[in-house]
DNA sequence: GACACAATACCAACTGGTTGGTATTTAATT
DNA sequence: AATTAAATACCAACCAGTTGGTATTGTGTC
């Protein structure tokens, strides 16, 4: 039985990097409080990593796992309606803004910051990261586009990034702003948008 | 004479700092990373502050005045419709994006990720960098939605935060793909909603 | 204007705690 | 027996902050 247990310590060290990070970022993340909420020692760290930046692009992967994970099991895919899904894809993120800050921030944004000039490796992998969940949106984006704003200017490419930086610049102001509130506003803003390019505009409605 | 050069070793460190914290973060930077740009040793810079932390905020503050001073003398200032300046300064910070990456980049967005949880002396300068910055954009909005748009449901302060937030997004991405083009891109999209806002829209212009 | 005196600005060397990483050993699994 | 997983103990480098001292500048006093 058993094949593949594969020693869940490595997965245990992978989470407790999650929130060390997202807590205090890589930098000052040690080593040892990796080990501390682990439960382990540091030889077991360094048993199941080269180093410290070796970790991190570890960490930068499994946070693409999970979130990916995440997402694809989020109720949004339901729709039948591309647009539908799009529209719930930006009411899903902001409904997921709960919790403390460190529990709904992003872990590669927050890393690409400290490590983009110091270690390609890091911004690498937050950067397959953040681009390969974009490439997720973008789909339903382009399907979407071609039926209700066909021949609109941007590319779905460009409108997914746009969407992601919108939201890791929501999560610095709730960072400086200690709390997601403001976060959500700018969703909101960002979903305004939305309805703009894809034509729920000029009806009056959305403007009071 | 010159009673007061008031010594310029001080501003000498500050700027140091801007360009070392840009380039490798706050918890990487060290003190003698700043000694050394400003050509000082240690004991000079212990002089001047009381450590790193005091250090930083003094960045972030020193940060807020020049930029606030950058932004005054900017030319859509000179505009005298409102919309006009709004406009003028989305195309203004798209223009700013050259050079290299720590030059474009902002001190505070950078700072504040990773000092929000660990030093709320930190997290305070820089959300004050920000909202301070963003409440002078969102008095050209207010005037500009008293003439375009009196009766849109969003207020000029959260769109000025939304703004910021479009804005930190975009040096993420592009941290993470090594270059300012998708964050130009992103700029567009929120000149874009601007348009839309501010209806220049419905007039089919905008979608093809 | 000369002198004492104090404050400012800075330097070079040192300290001590921190921390990434290693070497060696022990326990479990196959 | 061999391989993997993890613990203990340790080291060398790093780095924020300290100390003690030296120019330089400013200020009050006679």
């Amino acid at each position: 039985m058993n094949a593949r247990p594969k020693s869940d310590a490595r997965e245990q060290l992978l989470k407790a990097g999650l929130s060390v990070i997202r807590e205090k970022g890589y930098s000052a993340m040690r080593v040892e409080d990796i080990c501390d909420r682990a439960s382990l020692t540091k030889g077991g760290f360094f048993h199941h990593f080269k180093g410290k930046e070796d970790f991190a692009v570890a960490s930068a992967n499994y946070w693409s796992e999970t979130t990916s994970q995440f997402f694809a099991s989020a109720p949004y895919h339901q729709h039948a309606d591309p647009l539908d899904r799009v529209m719930g894809y930006l009411d899903f993120r902001e409904a997921i803004l709960k919790g403390s800050i460190p529990e709904f921030t992003c872990l590669v944004g927050t890393m690409v910051q400290e490590a983009y000039e110091t270690s390609p490796a890091i911004r690498d992998a937050c950067d397959a990261s953040i681009s390969g969940h974009a490439a997720e949106v973008a789909k339903d984006i382009a399907v979407a586009k071609l039926l209700y704003a066909p021949d609109a200017e941007w590319t779905p490419e460009s409108l997914a990034l746009h969407t992601q930086a919108v939201i890791q610049g929501a999560f610095i102001l709730a960072k400086a702003k200690q709390g997601p509130e403001i976060a959500a506003e700018t969703i909101d803003h960002l979903k305004r948008y939305f309805e703009y390019l894809f034509k729920r505009n000029c009806t009056g409605s959305a403007i009071a």
